[in-house]
DNA sequence: GCCGTTTTCGGCCCGACTGTTTTCAGTCG
């Protein structure tokens, strides 16, 4: 079983977690979490380029101890230097680490002083009141504890990015209206376009900063105010979204939005570069001695260190800030760019809308091109078509095609791929259509070595065009299979055939790190839809954002073509 | 523990808010 980037961040998390509560040097803490994010970010395993003896000490933060801590972990599956840790801090600390408010300094002032060393002992430790001998910890502490306790352990749940916008874009509107409020933005993860977020971070440019909170208090979603400082708000909404507003004057408007937007090692790696520089970066703008230099724009902010505009979803620390140094960025593709969409269905299948519905829909929303792939039979559940339903639906569009201007529909089938690899359709139908979707919509649970095997086998049918949701996961509810993306995408792009960005939004499948593999192995990948609505093309938008966080380019998206090199794009699939 | 167009040693982003304390440490983002 091959070690993920996955396992190795966590161990470095729980070393960095570990040395905290040892008190140790917080310089090399942060290394060790630094370089978690950096694997995070990987896309390639790790493990793999140990196994072909590539230099890991040439990414960022991964110096030669911890190259040769992953090459560890990677090859024995152990880390010796985390195993003594776990000896010499007594178990459970780190779970209280978890609590909001508790840090290592008090989690060690607990375990020491009390013998506090699980959130069952603090329960018992807060309900006899022996804690309040412990020095830092005065009654409001108690009190924030005790109802913290009660909260933290469904705590941890992310929101998905379209369903927290729901929530956030009603609040923004409403500060937007207020009178002396004269710009709001939403940044935090949710502007660098995260699919998940865990709270939200709201902008707001004003001179008048109580005017503001006097009106965030009037808000009637408001659940309760956790922070109530001059510059900054923390407040919980009646859904139980944390929303954090951060008042800033206009003329610094570009630095706090900078410092608002992260990520916070992107930022960090900023402020780095204008120290070289002896200038100071902060909220309010950038500083030489006491002078102010820039700030009001987030192009000033780059512009004092010699960098470019980086685009909000490129703001990682992944590499992004030497792009913009060497004039390497790349044109990140935007949802203007999308000609056509190639996965939608209709009420033949799944779908809520009839063939014409969905069409007229598609115009709508500025596509030119739309192929149809409803389910083939055997997804049971959703109504699936057979062959002669597929071929009346094809009859169907033909007519439609004759009749509608400015939407050309595609014939195509959203076909499953069965356990074996085999598709759930004969290869003489599918060479009908202009196009084949194939997807997995079971046996989920395969190893990695069989899924893998299955998916390439289902990519060697000729008819396939695109690989559709190639993950599988539903995001907070089912996780990705088990699959080798780089050979998938290799597969892909030697054949080739395209992989698809799916932009349900439970779904954003590639996800962002696969979408930058995909690039990097030249697979073009198409970004699409899969409405089952009209109104579901709105979808695009948010697989847009996904597909920039994977900084891809219109040229990496098939459905950037005009219908005709579209089609010639297909036709080589197929032979 | 990482890193270098001042450095292979000596730095390492920067500020807001809270609670507990009497001038600041801890936590958070």
């Amino acid at each position: 079983m091959p070690v993920h980037n996955e396992e190795i961040a966590r161990t470095f998390d729980e070393i960095a977690d570990l040395l905290s509560l040892r008190d140790e040097n917080p310089f090399r803490i942060r290394a060790y979490l630094r370089a978690a994010q950096t694997i995070r970010g990987q896309q390639r395993e790790l493990a793999d380029r140990v196994k072909a003896g590539e230099d890991l000490d040439a990414l960022p933060g991964i110096g030669a101890d911890l190259a040769g801590k992953i090459a560890e972990i990677v090859t024995t599956g152990r880390c010796q230097a985390l195993e003594k840790l776990r000896k010499q801090v007594p178990a459970g600390l780190a779970e209280l680490l978890r609590i909001p408010g508790l840090g290592p300094k008090r989690v060690r002032a607990l375990s020491s002083g009390l013998k506090v060393r699980s959130r069952r002992d603090l329960e018992r430790a807060i309900a006899s009141g022996t804690l309040a001998k412990v020095s830092g910890f005065g009654p409001r502490m108690r009190e924030k504890l005790a109802q913290e306790l009660k909260l933290t352990p469904q705590q941890p749940a992310r929101w998905l990015r379209s369903v927290a916008a729901q929530f956030a874009e009603p609040l923004a509107a409403y500060l937007r209206a207020v009178t002396g409020v004269d710009e709001v933005v939403i940044a935090g993860s949710y502007r660098r376009g995260r699919d998940t977020v865990g709270d939200i971070d709201i902008l707001v440019s004003a001179e008048d900063a109580p005017a503001v909170a006097a009106a965030l208090r009037r808000y009637d979603e408001i659940a309760s105010w956790s922070a109530e400082g001059t510059k900054r708000i923390t407040v919980v909404l009646r859904s139980g979204l944390q929303v954090d507003v951060r008042i800033t004057e206009a003329s610094a408007f570009g630095a706090a939005l900078h410092y608002f937007t992260g990520s916070k090692a992107h930022n960090i790696h900023v402020r780095r570069l204008a120290q070289e520089r002896k200038l100071k970066i902060n909220e309010y703008g950038v500083f030489r001695g006491e002078r102010r230099i820039a700030g009001d724009t987030e192009e000033s902010v780059f512009g004092s260190v010699d960098l470019p505009l980086i685009p909000a979803e490129m703001r990682e620390d992944q590499g992004e800030i030497e792009l913009a140094r060497d004039g390497k960025l790349p044109v990140l593709v935007t949802r203007a760019d999308l000609r056509g969409d190639l996965h939608a269905h209709t009420d033949a299948s799944d779908g809520q809308e009839s063939l014409k519905s969905m069409a007229l829909a598609a115009r709508a929303a500025g596509l030119a091109y739309l192929a149809i792939t409803d389910h083939s039979q055997h997804l049971g559940v959703v109504h699936g078509l057979d062959e002669n339903r597929l071929r009346r639906q094809m009859d169907a569009i033909d007519r439609l095609n004759g009749e509608l201007k400015g939407i050309t529909l595609l014939k195509g089938i959203e076909v499953d791929i069965l356990e074996s690899g085999d598709l759930a359709l004969p290869d003489a139908v599918l060479a009908e259509l202009d196009i084949v979707v194939a997807a997995i919509h079971g046996h989920f649970d395969l190893s990695e070595r069989r899924q893998t095997s299955r998916v390439l086998k289902a990519l060697e049918h000729r008819a396939v065009s695109i690989l559709a949701h190639p993950g599988a996961r539903l995001i907070g509810a089912r996780r990705p299979i088990a699959l080798d993306f780089e050979r998938i995408l290799k597969a892909a792009e030697a054949r080739p055939c395209f992989v698809e960005l799916n932009s349900q939004p439970e779904r954003l499948d590639l996800d962002d790190a696969q979408s930058r593999l995909a690039r990097e192995c030249g697979a073009l990948v198409s970004v699409a839809s899969d409405a089952h609505s009209g109104a579901q093309f709105g979808y695009l938008a948010g697989g847009i954002v996904q597909a920039r966080r994977g900084w891809l380019t219109a040229r990496d998206i098939v459905n950037t073509r005009p219908l005709g090199e579209l089609r010639r794009l297909l036709r080589a699939t197929i032979r």
